[in-house]
DNA sequence: AACTATACCTAAATTACTTATGCATAAAAA
DNA sequence: TTTTTATGCATAAGTAATTTAGGTATAGTT
């Protein structure tokens, strides 16, 4: 588990992200998902994770659709045209961050990631 | 410049990490250095820059000396022993991290940044 | 004379979260 | 059979790292 103060901020951008490799996704594949990808190291709460998603139906980034699937409703989420600009802008914003970060605490990196 | 939301939760370690590159540097020396380094995309501002630094000193990772450089009285900051590790640790998690960012975000990542 | 740079500091406001709670159904374990 | 775990949604109070805005002082620049 990274520390909150970390992750913190990243988390719209990840949910941007992973409902532009899918047509729809549903919160709590959203958090299933993201502990799945990240070996249980970030944790997408649902105190954090609903009122992103509903700030970005909100501010028209994603519209939702109910469906019901074997007796459980599910609210389905997926990207506008819009919300896929935002999600490539945030995408490209974070790669470019963590590039500064990178040349910042590790001036001299090791090639290791590299194949 | 990087949004807010992704910046706040690194400065901290970025402070750890100047630090460590040399034997103590001065807050305002942080501040310019963070924005030259960056070429001005994050901008560690005084009123998170101090608060930091105070905190970092409480918490026994820095110690500090008074100056006066050509009139100017500086407050300079040097990693203890403690600090020293304390830095290790926080970059391997950052390192880590932003790692696990890049996989979440760009499972197929091109081999752009690599020689 | 006013502005910019150097150099330190703090305090109120913001905000993205954490923590805690609530509701409902179904399957599994005790 | 009763309780825990998993699925699925939601909100609300509290926390903490910042932002924004202010203050103090000296020195060089316009």
């Amino acid at each position: 588990m990274y520390s909150n103060e970390l992750v913190r901020g990243t988390l719209k951008t990840v949910i941007l992200q992973l409902l532009s490799f899918k047509d729809k996704m549903y919160g709590y594949e959203l958090s299933k998902e993201v502990k799945e990808k990240t070996e249980g190291k970030i944790i997408l709460t649902e105190g954090a994770l609903y009122p992103i998603l509903h700030k970005l139906e909100k501010d028209g980034y994603v519209t939702t659709i109910f469906e019901t699937v074997g007796n459980r409703k599910r609210k389905y989420y997926m990207l506008t045209g819009k919300g896929k600009s935002h999600a490539k802008d945030r995408k490209n914003e974070l790669l470019d961050f963590m590039q500064t970060m990178q040349s910042l605490v590790d001036p001299k990196p090791s090639l290791s990631s590299c194949i």
